[in-house]
DNA sequence: CCAAAAGTGTTTCTATTACACCCATGT
DNA sequence: ACATGGGTGTAATAGAAACACTTTTGG
């Protein structure tokens, strides 16, 4: 029984919208679909869909991140609301984005094709249907604070990785090279990573040491204190 | 027209609710109202009330805001959506929140008495309707980022403050104490405010300086790049 | 003359930056 | 043996924190 006085508002089409973002070792890269279905089919465009009435925004963008990638327990966060009258020009419909972190190599086993999904650099993203552009210029940014200061990188790279890889991360984040000394003196002072006795020889002859982030020393830690570059 | 593909898509109820931030000099300060319909019609609430299908989401908080306070061109920005099913027991509504921040004397000349507005301090804050306290609380945490990097504090002030009270404003969101000589030093070195020849001697005998913040000098900075606290 | 708040300078310590050499190994 | 990328230490600098005395003036 809805209430006397909401009655006479209107009710709008909610969407939400997944800024999907991973790493190849080299570049930061989003994922992209075709759109199937008008208007604008054909083109570029963010994984989306509807909000149902009866599942919260959260799970509406868990569901619709899951649809695609096959993916389950994503690091995921709201990113903003895009609530312009004509952002799409066929019908009021306001968006939430969110956006995700995922490993790539995770993701390519489940990858559901039919929407042709497409992993695209940041740097020659083609141009997107309605404010998705911005959505992803506003994650970049959203990113780029998120990742100074909370442990999210991890979530773009294998469990066990380098520290030339988190270093590579954080310089394609950022568009910035790294003093490499200085990066692995910070990174290790903060106590959150765990060395393994293994190599990984992949990208040298050398070889560099793995390390998992230890999770439970950083709950341990103050959390939002850190500072990771 | 309704594109196929849109039409067996839910439509939600979509509301824009205001934390609105003041500041007496002392303390930081919430508006809050008695909710004047049902349900829950008579507790205290943060401003709000529903998004209109010809309106964007930012005018709806904005028109929301005048209706209440009388004032326009206030400092306000989007905070989160709150899109849990049943975040309204009545009814599913989704709530993007929003925080503004004004100046109390300002304000109180404006004010719509309507709706029993009351400025609450934050220690002493009522339980509110539905999610607003968790609104709340997310964006005190966001006015503590906020500030400590922009130059929005300024809103909480008259034009023409003094350091003493721009260093209570930051004390009071903060909830903790300063050094008064690092504090000016550093937020003098930013060579934003303009000191002027008056003095303000409401609050000591000697008297404090007036400052105005000069926007022109902050647009010509990094805009990003200032740290404040 | 004294209480109360405003103004100001120096020292210490910590964090950041800049920078160069040796190591391990596959070819 | 050498090229490639990995690992590490130190010195200089800048920024943050800690700290105490003098000034003004209304009562």
């Amino acid at each position: 029984m809805t209430p006397q006085h909401y009655r006479k508002a209107d009710r709008l089409l909610v969407a939400a919208d997944c800024i999907i973002f991973g790493f190849d070792g080299r570049e930061l890269k989003v994922l992209i679909v075709k759109r199937s279905f008008e208007p604008e089919a054909g083109r570029w465009s963010l994984v989306g869909g509807f909000v149902d009435a009866r599942e919260s925004v959260n799970d509406a963008a868990a569901r619709i991140l899951k649809r695609l990638t096959g993916l389950d327990n994503i690091y995921m966060e709201q990113l903003h609301c895009f609530g312009d009258v004509n952002r799409d020009p066929a019908a009021r419909v306001i968006s939430i984005a969110y956006f995700a972190l995922i490993n790539i190599a995770d993701y390519s086993r489940q990858l559901n094709l039919e929407h042709e999904p497409h992993w695209c650099s940041l740097k020659n993203l083609p141009d997107l249907i309605f404010d998705h552009g911005q959505m992803v210029k506003l994650a970049v940014e959203r990113l780029q604070q998120k990742i100074a200061t909370h442990p999210v990188g991890f979530e773009l790279l294998p469990r066990k990785f380098t520290l030339p890889q988190l270093q590579n991360l954080y310089e394609a984040i950022y568009q910035a090279k790294l003093d490499r000394r200085n990066f692995s003196r910070k990174i290790l002072s903060l106590g959150i990573l765990k060395k393994l006795d293994e190599k990984e020889k992949g990208s040298s002859k050398k070889g560099a040491f793995l390390y998992v982030f230890d999770r439970k020393r950083y709950e341990q830690l103050s959390h939002e204190g850190l500072k990771f570059v």
